[in-house]
DNA sequence: CGAGCTGTTGATCTCAATCAATCTGAGTGG
DNA sequence: CCACTCAGATTGATTGAGATCAACAGCTCG
């Protein structure tokens, strides 16, 4: 982990950009950035670990970061892949307390970390700022709660399938690719099964021309089979009537 | 679902009283107060469903929200269990979509909901709100993602030492009573076990003394032996070497 | 009382984890 | 250019934990 020496001109230029913090008066950005830094970590590298003290918000410039929970335990679970332009730390930042997750880089990046000293500062006098944050946190617990409802769905074809259909462009499209957004050993934790499973899973539905598997990208042949197996199951047992 | 006529004075009184709101300026809570409604609903009533639309953020007055995912598939999964003074529903309210879950009653409850006019305009003003809502959304996942922590760790006594320990008042209790926040089928979901698994397991544990199970009340007996579940297995197997 | 709900216990079965082996392709260096 | 390594992905065989099915015991409530 690096963290280089860049101008405070330099990262208020980066920091507009960002979702977060674009349009916010040149000011707030400003004093933003004095408690900004700019962290490079080579792929693999970790920035923080499960139970690590943490005081700076991240937003990934360039590159992406895992996010993992029992990484200590040598049980990785997946929760979460973060791209460019995406912030995370938000619940060490807030909750004042350790990390809950493990924070690794999937490949080389490029980090920006805001103190948090800076951003309660800003976050005192700009509202606009915590609306958008709120936003993000919530986005965040959506996407969390989804695959929560995704790995309790029972088989793995269903899995497979529910999460493709998340991944579905608009409504109405019935041809369209997925790109996993990371290795499928990743892509298989965020589904809650073993990379064996997972493999076995792809090659099945492919096997019943439901979809196409190249490499990281999943072309989906056939939205309507796909969606038989998400919405299957409609039990409507009758009542248990005893002796009758 | 009973929508209260109260007046606004008694409405802000008891907004007042709430942890999001209190210490707010009057004329803050009387605004918020002005798309306030109190809403009584009888035992299994539901708020919402999973798809709904939204406009109001909820809290709890008296009673206890139940927070499920795939409640209409039947195959509910518990993710939450919302107790009198906590909020809900921020998620539809910043995003603006649809509910991810549905809130059913655990028992008749009291609610106050706010629109989303309301908050919005007092979020503009009001960095104070922002920040408790900022601290109650990240608090919220932090506890999510310890639930699929532990759903994720292999065995059922391993889930079930998790979740004990993790309702320890202080690191150092040695002896300790937990009630269960719902029905066991309701803590068995959170768990993501079967009831029929988790009452087996909750036995188990009792035969070696760990715990004492009476009703909804679990008496924490051995915090060392139910660390040992949790802690366990430290597989630090050797590198995997050809021809040696 | 009987209906309905929660929880317990027993028997069976299934699916995904695990172990193990192989394959592939990218990267490295002689 | 080939030999070698290494990580990721695949495929096969095995198995065990927990889901499911089934029956029942208590309990509360109208």
């Amino acid at each position: 982990m690096i963290a280089l020496e860049l101008t405070t001109s330099q990262i208020m230029e980066i920091m507009g950009r960002l979702p977060y913090f674009q349009e916010l008066g040149n000011d707030e950005i400003s004093r933003l950035a004095e408690g900004a830094r700019e962290i490079s970590l080579k792929k693999k590298e970790i920035l923080y670990r499960e139970g690590d003290p943490a005081d700076a918000l991240f937003t990934v410039v360039s590159g992406s970061i895992k996010i993992s929970v029992g990484h200590s335990r040598n049980q990785e679970k997946v929760i979460d892949l973060v791209g460019r332009g995406q912030c995370f730390g938000e619940i060490p930042m807030f909750l004042h307390g350790p990390c809950p997750s493990t924070a690794q880089a999937m490949e080389d990046s490029y980090l920006l970390s805001v103190s948090r000293s800076a951003l309660m500062e800003a976050l005192d006098h700009n509202c606009l700022l915590a609306g958008r944050m709120l936003a993000g946190v919530c986005r965040r617990m959506h996407t969390l709660i989804k695959d929560i409802d995704n790995c309790h769905l029972r088989s793995s074809s269903q899995r497979l399938a529910s999460y493709l259909l998340q991944h579905r462009p608009d409504m109405h499209s019935r041809h369209y690719d997925v790109v996993l957004p990371g290795s499928k050993h990743d892509v298989a934790s965020i589904l809650g099964l073993s990379r064996e499973t997972f493999s076995r899973t792809l090659h099945q539905l492919e096997e019943e021309n439901i979809i196409r598997v190249t490499g990281p990208q999943i072309r989906i042949l056939d939205v309507e089979k796909l969606q038989s197996y998400n919405g299957w199951q409609r039990i409507e047992r009758p009542p248990y009537v005893k002796d009758q």
